[in-house]
DNA sequence: ATCCCTGCAAACTGTTTGCAAGGCC
DNA sequence: GGCCTTGCAAACAGTTTGCAGGGAT
């Protein structure tokens, strides 16, 4: 099972070239099951503790940016001093839980489809997003 | 009409000093018709403007904190660098036009209400935050 | 008089940029 | 070789903090 060469081919097929640098990343966010919900320090962190080998960060800064425009990460709209990335990217919603600050999933199946009624004219919705916020029981 | 008087009151009242500059902040805030979204760089820049005396960079954001965790304002939810603040306190949700980079109210008529089925044991909800981007139709 | 608040500058954090060196095609 | 990418450091923006002086009660 070696996904190198399918992020090799994802990556030349939106013409990135496949540098070390964005395999490994590629590997630390894509070779998972479930979702990965994380800042940039976050993964610079973890990517440096896997690999032994420190990527620049501005090298994953670049990285992530690149992805995200190519449609492989999602950029989750949460009050943080931080941008948060999402590695799932369909429509979905989130918990933010403020008391251990971790983001789940929600999928669209846990949220009634919402409808908006109001139109503005000569503009159009692009996305809906749901944040819903919980806290500790007590 | 003396809203003075109504801000000094309300000051005290949730105990902070009423002083010039809070006085003005309230003022710029509170005093208006129509729901206001911005940044405290916006706001000192308004300030400034409109007192024509500046008020500290650093009180503003204490100010604009104070208000916050007695409730007269609200963080909203968006993914930027700076964060936003919204004078309207009620649960309401919003447009962001992605193209201006404007925010709109969208009351609770406009849009059908959202219900959560996902539940998670020893959590409860605390908000339900939609932001709906928008983007001109072409 | 006391305690709170303001203003300034310095510090901090997350993020971006400029540019030289290195790697991919 | 040519062009893209990396890495580093410096630059940046927004925000926070420490502290001395000023103001409210």
């Amino acid at each position: 099972m070696d996904n190198n060469s399918i992020f090799i081919e994802k990556l030349r097929s939106s013409g990135l070239r496949p540098t070390k640098q964005r395999l490994k990343i590629c590997k630390l966010l894509f070779q998972r099951k479930e979702t990965f919900h994380f800042t940039v320090g976050d993964l610079s962190k973890i990517l440096k503790h896997k690999f032994k080998e420190k990527i620049s960060l501005a090298t994953v800064y670049n990285t992530i940016h690149s992805f995200k425009k190519k449609g492989y990460l999602k950029e989750i709209a949460i009050n943080s001093d931080k941008t948060y990335f999402d590695t799932n990217t369909s429509d979905h919603h989130h918990f933010l839980d403020v008391t251990t600050n971790e983001l789940i999933d929600l999928d669209d199946k846990d949220v009634k489809k919402v409808s908006i009624i109001k139109k503005i004219p000569g503009k159009k919705i692009k996305s809906i997003e749901v944040l819903v916020k919980i806290e500790n029981n007590n």
